[in-house]
RNA sequence: GUCCGGUUCGUCUAGGGGUUAGGACACCGCCCUUUCACGGCGGCAACACGGGUUCAAAUCCCGUACCGGAUACCA
């Protein structure tokens, strides 16, 4: 039997970190097994459910590289199959209408009236009072005729327990006193969650189910509906959750785009890189390796190598430089700066596509020099975004220039805005005669240095300010090489720096 | 409240009866250097607590604390 698992998200917001997670685990475990990753859009909550939402979530999981591999299924399509399961049990007697009127869902905070009602009980709550639960058929059938409204519920057991082995957590059980006669169709007709859920994992022949730890009882229900149904359940592996730093509820409410994936897409990030980390939130391969690609992660990953504690998405909002977390944005920069070239080269392509800093040269006549200098810039790089903010200067005569690297390195040594177009005339006649390389640079800028009587250093940072308008970088023979001589000469001599 | 889970450096994690408790990120220091955010070397830093079992417990058992999840005619 090959392994069919699902990614199915519901279209309420963004793909977030956890969900990005989820379908991460999901994907691996179907390339590990040589089985089939497919993906249900969860769509049945009406009110909450946006074409935005999904349009956004497809988005995140086609940056990732997750594409399903059969048709998105669109819960919502399948209602009338949903409603027919419950009538079905209805008349089989597993379920049973209730006549208790709707009560209106108090307004916000839902979450915390739960809590409050379910306090109340003091978990005293008998789970089969309900006065219509043994309502002779022909009774209920006499109420529904006469056009009462009622929801479908499942009729669970006075005694016994839920029980599955779960791939992760170990064996699970439930007694049934926990668990209500839970709610299959409501009295609008609308299909529920649980209902749904079980309907399509059937239906799409879902072999294992991983998701995340916070559906733990909804398996315990699931199970239930797989019973009553007759059907042998899947395989369920639940996944810890990834929380805060607060370890508290990572939400995008409260956090804010840190967990959108598109945010890391439009940050610069390379797919390769946030899964690699997002692989190791709740999993591990027990080895000292850290980065691994695809193909390895695919490989190496089983659902024993998953854990049972939560992980934090570690950041700091009030500190710029730690917007996400750490080791994502090292795993990144690992990236950008070790991974083969070629393999980059379409991102940074795109990068300065976008930046109006392409040119077809650069994969044609420049294709030499355009790799030199991105292999020698992208060392201290973060993101792909730097190639065309920090990396400009090295493709455009337009670039900025950073006013504390220009006190630091130029108006800091006034002599400068004299010497440095001086330079470039000695630049001028010496390699009229000299290859402009390395090594000749240096010796050229050597002598001038010491006719000056000035340190090496003055010369070479207030070479660099100007020539790529920061205090830091690669190799200041390495940058005048790569920006070439002529570029160089213009710099040199431009006095724009000096005036700012 | 009740049910279910969890707890190894700040964070991600390895280990799972005898280890100097390992790695990575972050942080700090030194080195390299014309600068630096690269690189090299080094440092700081953890088994939640209390009992028990055992020659030996971070590791097994019990309890406590704390954290998290669930508890809907949401998903």
């Amino acid at each position: 039997m090959t392994t069919r698992v699902r990614f199915a998200p519901s279209p309420t917001g963004y793909l977030h970190i956890g969900s990005a997670r989820t379908a991460l685990f999901n994907y691996l475990y179907a390339r590990n097994t040589g089985g089939k990753f497919l993906l249900r859009i969860e769509d049945t909550d009406l009110a909450r459910s946006t074409e935005e939402s999904t349009r956004s979530i497809l988005e995140g999981l086609e940056w990732l590289g997750f594409a399903p591999d059969e048709e998105i299924v669109f819960q919502s399509n399948n209602a009338d199959k949903h409603r027919a399961t419950a009538l079905k049990l209805l008349e089989e007697g597993k379920a049973y209408r209730d006549f208790t009127p709707k009560v209106a869902p108090s307004d916000a905070n839902v979450k915390d009236a739960i809590k409050e009602r379910a306090r109340a009980n003091q978990g005293e709550k008998n789970m089969r009072d309900n006065p219509y639960r043994e309502l002779s058929k022909d009774e209920s059938d006499a109420k529904a005729a006469a056009g009462e409204p009622f929801a479908i519920r499942l009729k669970v057991a006075e005694t016994g327990k839920t029980a599955f082995e779960d791939q992760v957590y170990g064996l699970q059980e439930r007694d049934y006193a926990e668990t209500e006669d839970l709610v299959l169709l409501r009295s609008d007709g609308h299909p529920l969650y649980n209902l749904a859920v079980v309907c399509d994992d059937i239906e799409m022949e879902i072999t294992h189910v991983i998701r995340g730890q916070d559906h733990l009882t909804n398996t315990h229900k699931q199970i239930l509906i797989y019973e009553a149904l007759g059907i042998s359940p899947p395989t369920f592996a639940h996944l810890p959750l990834i929380m805060a730093p607060n370890k508290g509820k990572l939400s995008k409410r409260k956090h804010g785009e840190v967990v959108s994936m598109t945010t890391y897409r439009d940050a610069g990030f390379l797919a390769a890189a946030f899964r690699n980390f997002l692989a190791f939130l709740g999993w591990s391969a027990s080895e000292e390796q850290e980065i691994y690609s695809l193909e390895e992660l695919v490989q190496k990953f089983s659902l024993e190598g998953i854990h049972r504690s939560n992980a934090v998405f570690n950041f700091s909002p009030d500190d710029p430089r730690k917007w996400t977390d750490d080791k994502a944005q090292w795993m990144n920069a690992e990236y950008i700066r070790t991974m083969p070239l070629a393999g980059l080269m379409p991102f940074i392509k795109a990068e300065l596509k976008a930046a109006k800093l392409w040119r077809d040269e650069y994969e044609d006549d420049d294709k030499a020099w355009f790799e030199k200098t991105i292999d020698l810039i992208r060392q201290r790089f973060f993101t792909l975004k730097d190639f065309s903010s920090q990396g400009r200067s090295y493709f455009s005569e337009d670039f900025d220039f950073d006013p504390a690297a220009v006190a630091k390195n130029l108006t800091k040594f006034p002599d400068l805005k004299n010497w440095l177009p001086e330079l470039a005339d000695r630049f001028e006649s010496e390699f009229a005669k000299l290859d402009y390389t390395e090594e000749n640079i240096e010796s050229v800028v050597k002598a001038f240095t010491e006719e000056k009587g000035t340190k090496l250093g003055v010369i070479m940072n207030g070479a660099r300010t100007l020539l790529t308008g920061t205090a830091v970088g690669p190799s200041m023979l390495s940058i005048f090489e790569v920006i070439g001589l002529d570029r160089t000469l213009m710099r040199l001599r431009s006095q724009v720096a000096w005036n700012l």
